[in-house]
DNA sequence: GCCGTTTTCGGCCCGACTGTTTTCAGTCG
C-alpha cells in the first residue's frame, strides 16, 4: 500500500510551508495527510475509482497531487520545495524550542541544514547575532541538541507507562493534591509516547509545581510556571504537570488527552452550535455549560462518550453522534492468556510459575506455546519434549484448581508454508499458533503465500504476530494483508494481537482492517516471564484503538466456547 | 488549499510560557 508514502509526502509538503507565511495551506496538507494516513483500504483503489475528492481534506488540488504521487513515486511541486529548502526539517524540529520560523531562518542567514550545522553556527556565536536571537536563545539551542541526537524517537508505550504510573501514585500521595490523571498518548494507549501529561486538582499549585520539579526522577526542568512546568526526567522523557481547578478538570483531561485533530474537530463542532470549547470548558456565550467531567461535555456537544482509545478522528466522532460507538473489548473481558512461554524453551520462568501468574491474574485458561523444532535460537522443543511437556500439564491440571492449561505450540511456518511438527502430533494439540520467524524480507508474494498455506492447515488456530514488526527496529513485511484476512477470515484462523510492547502486532489500523474482513481475534501477551503477563493491557489497548469489541475476540469466551471456536 | 443547513468568498481552534521584545513572535501542546 502506497498509503504511508503518500501522507508522507503531503506532511513533508506541509512542513516546507510551514516555513512560508501560509499558515492555512499547511493546515490543508495537513487534514489531507491525516485523511490518507487513517484509511483502512489502499490509496490506489481509491484512486483509481475517482473517489479521492470525497475524503475529508481532499480537493481537486491535492487530489492531482496524489495521483502524481501514485504515478510518478512523487510530485513536482514536492521536488520544487526540496529544492527550495534544503533542509532537513524533520531532524531539526526534534530539536526542541526550534520551529519552523526559525529554521527558515537560520537557513537563510547562516545555511544551517542539519543538526551537524545548527551545532557549527551555535558554538560560534553566530546564532545571536540574528534578529529575534539572544544569547539565551542560542545556548538552549546548543543543549537541546545533544538531546534531540540522543532520544530522536518517541518512546515504546509499555516502557514510559510505568513510569507515569508511578509519578502519579507519588504526587496522588501527597496530601495537597485532589485527583490525578494521567493524559495524552498514554491513556489514548499509542504505541509510542513523546511525553508524559499530568493533571492535577489541587488547592496548592505552589506546592505541586515545587514537589514535581524537584523529584529525584528529575534530570532537568524545562519550563516552570504557576499553572505549567515541564521537566525532563533522568531517563530522557519529558514530563509535563498542570494544575486545573476541580470545575474545569473534565475540559483539560479531555483537551489533553487529545488527540490534537479529535480536538481540533471537538472544537468546530463547538463553534457550530454556538458555543466556545477549550481546556477551561465549554462554554454558551460567557458561561460555562460543562467542564467538570469528559461526559458532560460529550452530552452537551450532542454525541456519546468517545473512550480515549478511540480519539484519533478517524470517524469515532460521526459514530459519537449517531450513537454508533462499538462498545470496546476491556481488559476484564479476557479470559484466558494463549500464548506463553516457560524455560521449557526461551521464557524465564518455570511452566507452573507461568501458569500461577496467570491464575493469580483470574484467568480462566491458559495455554503453553513453546517455540518448536526449528528454532534453534529460542531453544524449540522437538516432537518429543512436546508430548513430555503435555504430561506435565496433565499432572499441573490435576493438581490445580480455578485454570485449565491448554497444551499448545507456536509452530514455524517454514519458507514454503509448511509447519515444522507434524500433523499427527499438531492434532494432539489444543492451541496451534503458527508465526514466521525467518525470512521475514522474503517478499510480498512468497511471504503472502508461506501464510496462506499455514492458515490453509486444519490444525492451525492461530498466526501470531502477523506482520512481524518491531517497532523502532523492524518494518512490517511485505504482504498482502487484504488477502491474508480473506484466508483468515474463510479457514476461521484467529489473528493474534501480540501484546509484547516491541510488537502490538496486529497495530492499530490493522486491527480494524481484519474486522472489516470479518476476521477473529486473540489477544495475546507471548509472555516470556511473570512480569510480562502485565502486557496484556498494552495488546487490549492497541485492540480497542482498533474498534474491537468483546465479540470479535475469542479468548474473552469461557474455556467451553473458546474451544469449540477453535475447532469450528 | 478546503469547505458550505446563515456562506462559492471568507473564514479556517485556543491558551501558556519564554525570550526578545517596549507590545510581540515563536514554540509547544
Amino acid at each position: 500500500m502506497l498509503n504511508e508514502k503518500v501522507a508522507k509526502i503531503l506532511n513533508s509538503i506541509a512542513d516546507y510551508l510551514e516555513m512560508e507565511d501560509d499558515f492555512f495551506r499547511v493546515k490543508a496538507y495537513r487534514q489531507a495527510a491525516h485523511s490518507v494516513e487513517v484509511l483502512t483500504t489502499d490509496i490506489e483503489t481509491i484512486t483509481r475509482e475517482g473517489e479521492l475528492i470525497k475524503l475529508p481534506g481532499i480537493g481537486q488540488h491535492i487530489a492531482g497531487k496524489i495521483e502524481e504521487i501514485i504515478e510518478k513515486g512523487s510530485a513536482d511541486f514536492y521536488e520544487k520545495l526540496k529544492e527550495k529548502y534544503p533542509v532537513n526539517f524533520e531532524e531539526l524540529r526534534t530539536v526542541e524550542g526550534l520551529g519552523p520560523k526559525t529554521i527558515k531562518l537560520l537557513y537563510q542567514e547562516l545555511g544551517v541544514k542539519n543538526l551537524d550545522d545548527l551545532e557549527k553556527e551555535a558554538k560560534r556565536h553566530h546564532i545571536r547575532r540574528l534578529k529575534g536571537m539572544g544569547d539565551k536563545k542560542e545556548k538552549a539551542l546548543l543543549e537541546n541538541i545533544v538531546f534531540a541526537r540522543k532520544f530522536r524517537s518517541r518512546n515504546l508505550l509499555g516502557v514510559v507507562m510505568p513510569l507515569a504510573e508511578e509519578i502519579k501514585k507519588r504526587i496522588d500521595d501527597l496530601p495537597q493534591s485532589r485527583k490525578v490523571e494521567i493524559a495524552g498518548s498514554i491513556r489514548r494507549r499509542k504505541e509510542t509516547v513523546g511525553d508524559i501529561d499530568i493533571l492535577v486538582t489541587t488547592t496548592q499549585p505552589q506546592d505541586i509545581m515545587d514537589y514535581f520539579v524537584s523529584m529525584d526522577l528529575v534530570g532537568e526542568i524545562i519550563v516552570q510556571g504557576p499553572s505549567k512546568s515541564t521537566v525532563r526526567l533522568k531517563k530522557g522523557i519529558e514530563c509535563d504537570i498542570r494544575v486545573f481547578d476541580e470545575e474545569v478538570f473534565g475540559a483539560a483531561l479531555m483537551y489533553f488527552t487529545g488527540s490534537k485533530e479529535i480536538n481540533v474537530e471537538l472544537r468546530k463542532i463547538s463553534i457550530s452550535r454556538g458555543m466556545k470549547l477549550s481546556e477551561y470548558g465549554l462554554f454558551k456565550k460567557e458561561k460555562r455549560v460543562a467542564g467538570k467531567k469528559e461526559e458532560d461535555i460529550f452530552q452537551a456537544l450532542g454525541m456519546d462518550y468517545i473512550p480515549p482509545e478511540l480519539r484519533e478522528n478517524r470517524g469515532e466522532v460521526e459514530a459519537a453522534q449517531k450513537g454508533e460507538l462499538p462498545s470496546l473489548i476491556k481488559v476484564d473481558d479476557i479470559k484466558g492468556d494463549v500464548h506463553l512461554h516457560s524455560n521449557w524453551s526461551d521464557g524465564k520462568n518455570t511452566l507452573e510459575e507461568m501458569v500461577q501468574g496467570a491464575r493469580f491474574k483470574g484467568y480462566e485458561y491458559v495455554a503453553i506455546t513453546e517455540h518448536t523444532g526449528s528454532l534453534k535460537i529460542a531453544n524449540g522443543l522437538g516432537e518429543k519434549k512436546l508430548i513430555e511437556q503435555a504430561l506435565e500439564i496433565d499432572r499441573l491440571n490435576d493438581e490445580l484448581d480455578n485454570i485449565t492449561i491448554l497444551k499448545g505450540a507456536e509452530v514455524n511456518i517454514d519458507l514454503d508454508g509448511g509447519l515444522d511438527i507434524r500433523d499427527e502430533v499438531l492434532q494432539e494439540i489444543d492451541v496451534v499458533i503458527a508465526a514466521v520467524h525467518s525470512g521475514l524480507n522474503q517478499g510480498y508474494f512468497d511471504l503472502t503465500r508461506r501464510i496462506v498455506i499455514a492458515m490453509e492447515n486444519e490444525h492451525v488456530d492461530i498466526i501470531a504476530h502477523p506482520t512481524g514488526r518491531k517497532l523502532q527496529k523492524r518494518k512490517e513485511s511485505e504482504m498482502n494483508l487484504n488477502q491474508i484476512f480473506d484466508v483468515a477470515q474463510e479457514t476461521g484462523t484467529l489473528l493474534e494481537v501480540n501484546s509484547n510492547p516491541v510488537r502490538l502486532d496486529l497495530r492499530d489500523m490493522n486491527v480494524k482492517r481484519a474486522l472489516e474482513h470479518g476476521c477473529k481475534l486473540v489477544v495475546n501477551t507471548d509472555a516470556h516471564s511473570l512480569s510480562q503477563l502485565n502486557n496484556m493491557q498494552l495488546g487490549v489497548g492497541t485492540a480497542r484503538r482498533g474498534w474491537a469489541q468483546k465479540k470479535d475476540v475469542l479468548n474473552t469466551l469461557p474455556l467451553k466456547g473458546f474451544l469449540k471456536a477453535l475447532k469450528d
